[in-house]
RNA sequence: GUCCCCUUCGUCUAGUGGUCUAGGACACCGCCCUCUCACGGCGGCAACAGGGAUUCGAAUUCCCUAGGGGACGCCA
């Protein structure tokens, strides 16, 4: 059998990092099973979806390097369908119309919270004929769930869980103004689509006990269901816009790489015993729902910034320049070939993209010369005659003849260091003096020490 | 209120009855390397929520308590 899975959001705000988490899991799932991984975008809420939203799902997604089979579904345009399908069982006497108004079931619900009970529909047009129906109340279609006995559940994370019936009441299908809910369309939309397997967040552990009711309803066979703890914030609460409920969008412009996201988002409830460093493709060999984690995860911003760091490290140079490109404005070929020739030196001093933009400026903006004292003035001037007389300008050469030149001197090497990194860039923080005096080339090297020296 | 789930270092986790005086990673601290800053190397700090029970033996099984989370919509 073919697994398939999916990721069904519901484009009414931002994928946000656990929603990315669930496609992350789903679609590696998929893989691992050499299945397919479907989207489907729920958009039967009309009010709330926007096709902004459903642009940031697809754009994050391919951000982080999920890729989806097939054409995405939209949901609303199966609505009819759905309908179809809940009109079915009320013939067949699985489902019925109620005619209960709202105001009534939030009656029926203050007062089963007032006898201690959960607040739920009392049934109360389940065996009712259609003929003592009032004339001004538009009815919905409501699944009638049995009322004694137990739903089971074996779920692929949490194990078994078993759930007295009588704690469920009979669902609405379809709302009074003729439109499918969220349980039904989800039921119906899996079953067409042949999904086979389910990751998802637990806040929907007790909607699938309804959608067991709904496929036992229609005789048809459940997915697997995996249910993950939640992301929370790094205050160990419900994530919220103040910690990180912020769009995978954000994780982008914060300067993070794909994969280093990716990377910790896998970490965050699954694990391969001490491995930490998970390319795609071992994540796609080693993923299974056997070791997910049971119990809730926080998202360590410290963690994602550590293992950026570590991609960016061993990612290569010139896709590194492109990544900057995001965050810069374009560069010309001079900077570029600056740029590459530094990248090594800079990128194992960043964190992030933002801050190997930051560094980056070394090479890449106009020169500002700096200040030196006098005694630094006498070495930088016999730095630039030696250098002045050099024509091979590899990195190793130039460190032989600098180490050199300061045994000679009886300097230590810092002595001769400082001048000249304070002679080619005014900032502190730089990558080694070999490096940049390589990146920077021989004729921009000699004149910024030349500008220097002059000056004082 | 009712139901469901979870609980190992600050954080992410390994661990499926004996190999656990509990391992790794991040963070933090110290040392080394060193031209600044990093990288890297070495070392340190630090946890089985509490209480019972089962067992020769429990982080691992069971029960209770506490804490946390989730669900209870004509939202998804």
């Amino acid at each position: 059998m073919q697994v398939i899975t999916r990721f069904a959001p519901s484009p009414t705000g931002l994928l946000h990092i656990g929603g990315a988490r669930t496609a992350l899991f789903n679609w590696l799932l998929a893989r691992h099973y050499g299945g397919k991984f479907l989207l489907r975008i729920e958009d039967t809420d009309r009010e709330r979806s926007t096709p902004e939203a459903i642009e940031a799902i697809f754009a994050g997604l391919k951000w982080l390097g999920i890729k989806w089979d097939d054409e995405p579904v939209f949901q609303f345009a199966r609505q009819q369908h759905h309908v179809a399908l809940a009109k079915k069982l009320v013939e067949e006497g699985k489902a019925y119309y109620c005619y209960c108004s709202p105001e009534e079931l939030e009656l029926m619900r203050q007062q089963a919270l007032a006898r201690g009970e959960s607040p739920k529909y009392n049934g109360k047009w389940r065996d009712r004929d259609i003929s003592e129906a009032p004339d001004n109340v538009k009815p919905v279609i409501r699944l009638k769930t049995p009322q004694t006995g137990t739903t089971e559940l074996h779920d692929l994370v949490q194990g078994t869980i078993t759930v007295e019936n009588e704690q469920l009441d009979d669902m609405i299908l379809v709302r009074s103004d003729g439109t499918p809910t969220f349980m039904l369309s989800v039921v119906v939309d899996d079953h067409d689509m042949g999904i086979t397997h389910i990751i998802r967040g637990d806040d929907h552990l007790t909607n699938t006990f309804r959608h067991i009711q709904i496929y036992e309803a229609f005789g048809w066979k459940m997915p697997q269901c995996g249910h993950v703890p939640l992301v929370l914030g790094s205050d160990g609460a419900k994530l919220s816009k103040r910690h990180g409920a912020l769009g995978i969008q954000a994780y982008r412009d914060m300067g993070y790489l794909p994969e280093a996201v990716c990377n910790c988002l896998l970490r965050l409830g699954w694990s391969h015993g001490d491995d930490e460093i998970i390319s795609y493709e071992q994540a796609i060999e080693w993923f299974t729902t056997d070791n997910l984690g049971k119990s809730a995860a926080r998202l360590d911003f410290k963690k994602m910034e550590n293992l950026n760091a570590i991609y960016m490290r061993k990612e290569e140079n010139d896709k590194l320049i492109e990544e900057l490109q995001y965050f810069i404005s374009p560069l010309t070929s001079e900077q570029k070939d600056r740029l590459m020739k530094g990248m090594n030196g800079l990128k194992q001093r960043a964190k992030t993209l933002i801050e190997l933009a930051e560094l980056s400026k070394i090479y890449t903006e106009d020169y500002q010369p700096a200040e030196i004292s006098n005694e630094q003035s006498d070495v930088l001037n016999d730095i630039y005659a030696l250098l002045l007389a050099k024509s091979e300008w590899s990195e190793a050469h130039l460190e032989t003849s600098l180490r050199d030149f300061a045994q000679k001197q009886n300097l230590s090497f810092g002595k001769v260091a400082q001048p000249l990194r304070a002679a080619l860039t005014h900032y502190k923080i730089t990558p080694g003096i070999f490096e940049m005096l390589f990146a920077f080339g021989r004729d921009e090297s000699l004149r910024r020490i030349q500008l220097v020296c002059a000056k004082n």
